[in-house]
RNA sequence: GGGUCGUUAGCUCAGCUGGCAGAGCACCGGAUUUUUAAUCCGGGGGUCGCAGGUUCGACUCCUGCACGACCCA
């Protein structure tokens, strides 16, 4: 229906003709909605500027209330102090995006409000908006149309202001550390660096196929090789996987990477990284996730994979056969993609008898290296890896390595990861290994889903509701307007 | 991929066992010079997600599809 629309042509027409651009190109603004009600009492004249979200017309007297980035403020205006001007006000609609001049003062019932001097209108609205009062509820609406969502809910307002805050601590921290901010590939002509399914795309001019990078380790550590030392990259990784509240084919991930370091550095790095968050946004290294509390105060609990496991089966998984797995998989009434190896099902068996039911940041230590194949063997048992995850609430929420640099090892990693036909492998990079080969120092690498984590730490249940614009399935066109 | 639930006015939601499609907000007209979910009087607004089927009659029952949420894989 284009009810709405149409009575807003009209006003639009109206305005025209009394004279109003209804698109000018700037306004001066001496105060936020915020500001004015920190200043207040003051007696100069401010200037502000905001969407309108409600009107309240009383004859000659007019009460707005507007947003800006900051907050809300009320506007009293009326026709003794704007003359001819104030009959144009007939013509405002909730939406309008307004600058106001005058001063400000308490109403009766106790209210911070500007008495204007004058008015402008600085963009027409031609949309209705939601619901004053509930807002915009509807879950799909809120994704799809997400600056409604901005509009009308301050929490989402809050929600993504906040994940910027968290996104700039984590670079303040990292600076402060000495760690410089690189930017590498994102389309890559052979991709590597995790257990993923790519995204494949088409580079015309170069006549080849390109894949959008799953992970950014394996260019990362290049860097390393060409000899800087603490490098980070805050960007977008894609997966060609389903969507859930844990996934969305392109996700936020920080990879770190330190020379001279292992695994257990970087265990340091990641609890040091994580208490500095949770207590720079809540003052406390406790905070509360769906009803759990949970705390960030370091060290946090680290188990080792193998005795974790070991402890739910009742037997090594490291030397159990690939029907003894099944089995117990069975037996847990888990089920299995097939086909499957051994590996992704140790994998698999641990997700769901151990890490589900972690709550407290837990380090889950030494992983089987037949599911790290870019990891450094373990130091005392070459069966397992120098890695860990961090899990919080059940969820995986950093992955780190002692990087393997043993260029003849990795090779004999990637060839059996070929063979296995694993996921995150599609051909062997060469030039990567011909990098290990020109030499990397020993060095501890870091990854943390940043997507996840500001979700934990903002409390949401659902990724995509920290994910500004999350990936939904394309509506079939109607006409819309 | 499977299961459960949802989709009704611009928004938020009712709508019973199959019998004329509703409310609040928003919108339009009128009144109103400190209101604030303003108030008062009057009014307009619907492809009930889409397509079939059953029925004298379907928002309601059945089937399929689309989109979404949750759970499982």
């Amino acid at each position: 229906m284009s009810e709405y629309r149409n009575y807003r042509l009209e006003n639009l027409k109206r305005l025209k003709l009394g004279g109003v651009d209804p698109y000018p190109y700037r306004y001066e603004r001496t105060h936020t909605c915020r500001k004015v009600k920190e200043t207040f009492p003051q007696s100069d004249p401010v200037s502000v500027a905001g969407r309108i979200t409600a009107i309240r017309r009383h004859g000659r007297t007019v009460f707005l209330d507007i947003i800006d980035a900051t907050g809300k403020i009320q506007i009293y205006l009326k026709k003794d102090a704007l003359g001819d001007r104030f009959d144009l006000l007939e013509y405002f609609d909730i939406g309008d995006i307004i600058g106001i001049k005058g001063k400000p003062f308490r109403t009766r019932s106790g209210e911070i409000t500007i008495n204007a001097d004058a008015f402008t209108l600085l963009s027409k609205s031609l949309q209705p908006l939601p619901e004053k009062y509930h807002g915009l509820r509807d879950i799909e609406t809120r994704y799809r149309k997400r600056y409604l969502d901005l509009i009308t809910n301050e929490k989402s307002r809050r929600i993504f202001r906040r994940r910027s805050e968290i996104i700039h601590e984590i670079r303040k921290f990292l600076d402060h550390r000495g760690f410089m901010e690189v930017e590498t590939p994102i389309l890559q002509p052979i991709y590597g660096g995790a257990a993923a399914i790519p995204f494949e795309t088409y580079y015309r001019s170069l006549g080849s196929k390109m894949y959008l990078r799953i992970a950014d380790e394996l260019y990362l550590k290049r860097l390393i090789v060409g000899g800087y030392e603490k490098v980070y990259e805050i960007g977008k990784d894609f997966r060609n996987e389903g969507i859930d509240r844990l996934h969305n084919p392109e996700f936020t991930q920080i990879e770190i990477y330190e020379a001279y370091k292992d695994y257990k550095d970087m265990m340091d790095l990641t609890e040091e990284l994580l208490e500095h968050l949770v207590t720079q946004l809540y003052q406390s290294v406790t905070i509360e996730y769906q009803k759990q509390s949970i705390s960030f105060k370091r060290p946090f609990k680290r188990i080792r994979f193998m005795d974790a496991l070991k402890e739910k089966i009742n037997y090594n998984p490291i030397n159990a056969s690939l029907p003894q797995l099944r089995e117990t998989a069975k037996w847990r009434g888990i089920e299995l993609k097939e086909p499957t190896s051994r590996g992704r099902l140790i994998d698999k068996l641990f997700s769901e008898l151990v890490q589900k039911e972690i709550v407290d940041p837990t380090f889950v230590i030494d992983y089987p290296k037949i599911i790290s194949p870019l990891a450094k063997t373990h130091r005392e048992n070459p069966d397992l890896a120098e890695r860990f995850e961090l899990i919080i609430c059940g969820i995986e929420i950093a992955n780190a390595f002692s990087e393997l640099n043993d260029p003849i090892e990795q090779r004999k990693r990637f060839v059996e990861q070929l063979e296995a036909k694993e996921e995150g492998i599609g051909e062997i990079d060469e030039d990567f290994l011909y990098a290990l080969e020109v030499g990397m120092p020993p060095t501890g690498g870091l990854g943390i889903g940043i997507d996840r984590l500001v979700m934990i730490l903002l409390n949401q249940s659902s990724l995509r509701d920290v994910i500004l614009f999350p990936q939904l399935k394309r509506l079939e066109l109607k006409e819309d307007v």
